[in-house]
DNA sequence: CTCATTTCGAGGCACGCTGCATCGTATCTA
DNA sequence: TAGATACGATGCAGCGTGCCTCGAAATGAG
């Protein structure tokens, strides 16, 4: 295959899926961590694919093998993490269950480092359709929303559908983090809770 | 002042406050009209202060010396439609006000290119804490719900303060369009009315 | 163990955007 | 009419992008 400047190209050449991967492994945490440091000591802005791989000690054509943008390979940095740390433990009762998952998730998108690279990605979304595709495929909110709603259903018989609840949950801590950059008070993220239980209740 | 390269540079040179402006307001205007149409066309990424310039049949330099980032370009460009698309008229009872905002935000962040402006912009400021402060001092969302709020808030005696009253109203509209790019339909939308008020109401 | 295959780090390069400098011109004010 | 100012256009250094190329190193089949 021939590569010519500004012509389309598939990129079914580079980022193979799984071809085989000799010594892969080592540059790929290496990049991997690259980029989970810069994001915090740099920004999402000023992160740039030659910064990674140069803070990587990796060829810059070996970054561009894998991942094809700053933003796959966030994704991939931060998934795992913002699974662990949005899974709360089922714990009490509904209203305690619902006021675990806000602060959890509160801290996530304040105090995280994957929670700040969640939050660069949706930012990115909104630029890029093709970010928007990639973290809608990896949900990472919707997994561990809809477990806790799933404990909070059978007492809550006026719960309306998931997607609609799963919003009315996180929604309004998220739009508070993106607006404003800190999060709602846990006296406020409890009167929320309780708000969404009393509705849901009846 | 002198300016050289790499060298950070107070922009209090550039983009004077309101120094006397004899025939700006037509370069003005046309900056303006074009990122409106640009940012339909060509999307925020690959809006370009050169091309902006272009667009507009205008000197980079005068794009400069009025604005000084993307983003407080389509700030202006975007807020006094922001404002009226989201003031929706007082009609009927609370049930029927807050479905109305909500009606009217959700086709203005999926419809509107003025929302299609504020979503970018949002997007923009999980990258950039300068841009997060200019939306925060301009925020388009804030005076409108505010509005809506206090029309309810006779009739609602359980409502929580403005800050989280707010989030909960029209976070979950603004995080289902920012996670998936389109809007809850009119009848979820309806339900979550419902489910505050009744929340609200105690 | 040997050798073809593949990835590795490093560097090169064309292209486009940024942001300031500068030019000559058009417009407004005094 | 004279001075001041903003205008459009253009030039430029610097930097990031994304593909190419190179020789070295590691892999895995025979």
């Amino acid at each position: 295959m021939v590569y010519r400047y500004n012509e389309i190209v598939q990129t079914s050449e580079v980022a193979p899926p799984t071809p085989g991967r000799p010594r892969s492994e080592a540059a790929r945490r290496a990049v991997l961590h690259a980029v989970d440091d810069m994001l915090v000591e740099v920004g999402y802005a000023a992160m740039t694919m030659k910064g990674i791989a140069e803070r990587a000690g990796v060829g810059r054509q070996t970054v561009y093998r894998w991942w094809s943008t700053k933003a796959q390979i966030l994704l991939e940095a931060c998934v795992d993490d913002a699974r662990s740390e949005l899974t709360t433990p089922r714990r009490g009762d509904a209203q305690r269950n619902l006021l675990d998952y806000l602060v959890a998730l509160t801290e996530f998108l304040t105090g995280s480092p994957a929670g700040l690279a969640y939050r660069a990605l949706l930012g990115e979304a909104q630029h890029d359709p093709e970010v928007r595709e990639l973290l809608c495929t990896a949900d990472v909110l919707a997994e561990p929303t809809q477990i806790v709603l799933d404990r909070v259903r059978p007492v809550a018989p006026a719960m309306p559908e998931d997607r609609l609840a799963a919003t009315q949950l996180y929604g309004p801590i998220l739009a508070q983090v993106l607006t404003t950059g800190s999060g709602l008070t846990r006296s406020l993220l409890k009167t929320h809770a309780n708000s969404l239980l009393y509705a849901w209740q009846s």
